[in-house]
RNA sequence: GGAUAGGUGGCAGAGUGGUUAUGCGUGGGACUGCAGAUCCCAUCUACUAGGGUUCAAAUCCCUACCUAUCCUCCA
């Protein structure tokens, strides 16, 4: 399997510390508002990806951190006049339901950086002894020049950056390029005790906390989106190798394409955000995911409703040909579709810096495939496809769950029966009331040979 | 100013030296009472501009122009 590495900026081999284990992080949310539709992509391109380690047969252990002591989230506390915990608890479940909806399920462990305080002020306090933090004014900061490879990962030089760029520089920085790692306590913002005084920690430091935690000095891959670059994976690089004195913090770091907006990037200080509840509410998650997957993860990928749309009329088709060989057994031909070199080239463009679109072209040639021989399909073969469909779904889950209870069947048989009695006697008035009826009520009914097919669509 | 990634048909998006990408869309047809799904046929001959290398360039080189992201808020 190879993967695009940004501190390279090369498609290298990828190989694992732990022959057949994988450590992997990711930046999670900072939860101090919905999600929108950039956050998203990032989630669910790590989600597949980390189905797809485990469906090849990798032991993973995929952590993601959720940043819940933040600027952001405080500001929201007095905005509304409520505790800080009362923000960030509301969000950390919102995030949790989207994550559920959207499929998001291969996380191992969520690790909020509330709870990993103590070793956050560990680190700190290591990196005031070996020299490469100091004390100002209003808190504790990461003196980069001390770091000589600060840098290496996003191309910058230190001397190039231009200060105050987006952000005012104000505090009491040596250099402006130091960041925090510790801000001291302001009336009414939450505090824990430190060594050297009350107060939290600073965005950066929380994630390298929590990956010395669980993994150690050095793990397989670091994930996120593209925008955190720089500066917060470079902080992350120039904190821990400074701690461990090791060359390698991660060893793998892949980053995801920004979503744009009328070609402009999405995020909330730009006012051009569309949540995902937004969309959600008017497409299936699974049209979501198909529009992630349906674009290379280190590209920019425009949204619009109607690139959604067309995102979802072709994922459709896979739905429908999975649901057409739902029961093998009424396939009676035997004409056999030779799958085995389009799983192969499935397989090949996942393994090939996890290219997802390619992949689903596959899986698009197949429906093609398959649909224009569909009548004089074989069962075995039928079969076969089908397990392939289930096989790209455990990766990519994009195909819709069919719900089938049985209380709604046997309701459906009779209501559908009556409606063919309609039919029969050319009443057709009357039975198309009847299926618009059941669309409202979310139930799609279409008609095929000598036989009506149900679906639930919401 | 610096760093990074790009510029391909109506849209999305592969393709790194020589052959139709593909999908969506659009038009027509088949099937159907209709709708939906599906199939068949057609449509589209495109590569930011200029120059260079070559028998041959979307692909390599140079120049220019344009776009996005980052430069201590961010997935």
């Amino acid at each position: 399997m190879k993967i695009f590495n940004t501190l390279t900026r090369k498609i290298e081999e990828f190989h694992p510390i732990r022959k057949g284990k994988i450590k992997m992080f990711v930046c999670g949310p900072t939860v101090y508002d919905e999600i929108h539709v950039g956050n998203g992509r990032t989630f669910v391109l790590f989600d597949s990806f980390a189905k797809y380690l485990r469906f090849k047969g990798y032991l993973l252990f995929y952590v993601q951190n959720i940043t819940d002591v933040d600027d952001k989230i405080i500001d929201k506390a007095k905005d509304e006049n409520v505790a800080f915990s009362t923000i960030s608890e509301r969000y950390l479940n919102i995030f949790m339901s989207y994550m559920e909806r959207l499929r998001v399920e291969s996380v191992s462990l969520y690790a909020p950086a509330s709870l990993f305080i103590d070793e956050i002020i560990s680190q700190i306090r290591r990196l005031i002894r070996r020299g490469y933090a100091y004390r100002g004014d209003d808190g504790i900061y990461f003196s980069v020049s001390k770091f000589d490879d600060y840098g290496s990962l996003s191309g910058q030089k230190p001397d190039n950056l231009i200060p105050g760029v987006r952000k005012s520089v104000t505090s009491s920085k040596k250099n402006f390029q130091d960041f925090a790692l510790w801000k001291d306590m302001k009336p009414g913002e939450p505090w824990w005790s430190a060594p050297w005084s009350k107060g939290r920690p600073g965005w950066h430091i929380e994630d390298t906390a929590i990956t010395e935690y669980f993994f150690g000095y050095t793990y397989d891959i670091h994930g996120g989106g593209s925008d955190l670059i720089f500066p917060h994976h470079e902080a992350e690089i120039a904190q821990m190798r400074s701690i461990s004195g090791r060359k390698t913090y991660a060893r793998y770091w892949m980053h995801t394409g920004m979503v744009n907006m009328a070609s402009e990037k999405m995020s909330k200080s730009a006012g051009n955000i569309v949540k995902i509840g937004n969309v959600l509410s008017r497409f299936r998650p699974e049209d979501l995911r198909f529009f992630y997957l349906n674009s290379n993860y280190r590209n920019v990928l425009d949204f619009s409703m109607d690139l959604l749309e067309e995102s979802s009329t072709a994922r459709m088709r896979i739905q429908n040909l999975y649901r057409k060989l739902g029961d093998t057994g009424e396939f009676t031909g035997n004409h056999n579709i030779e799958l085995g070199s389009i799983r192969k080239k499935f397989l090949s463009h996942l393994d090939h810096d996890f290219d997802t679109r390619s992949a689903l072209r596959e899986v698009l040639h197949l429906t093609s495939v398959a649909f224009s021989s569909i009548d004089r399909l074989s069962p075995a073969s039928a079969e076969e496809i089908k397990r392939f469909l289930m096989e790209v779904d455990s990766i990519f889950g994009i195909i819709s769950p069919e719900k089938r209870e049985g209380n709604l069947s046997r309701i459906l048989s009779g209501i559908i029966a009556y409606r063919e009695e309609l039919r029969r006697a050319r009443k057709f008035d009357e039975s198309d009331r009847l299926r618009s009826l059941l669309r409202e009520a979310g139930i799609s009914l279409e008609d095929r040979a000598g036989k009506t097919e149900w679906s639930v669509i919401e």
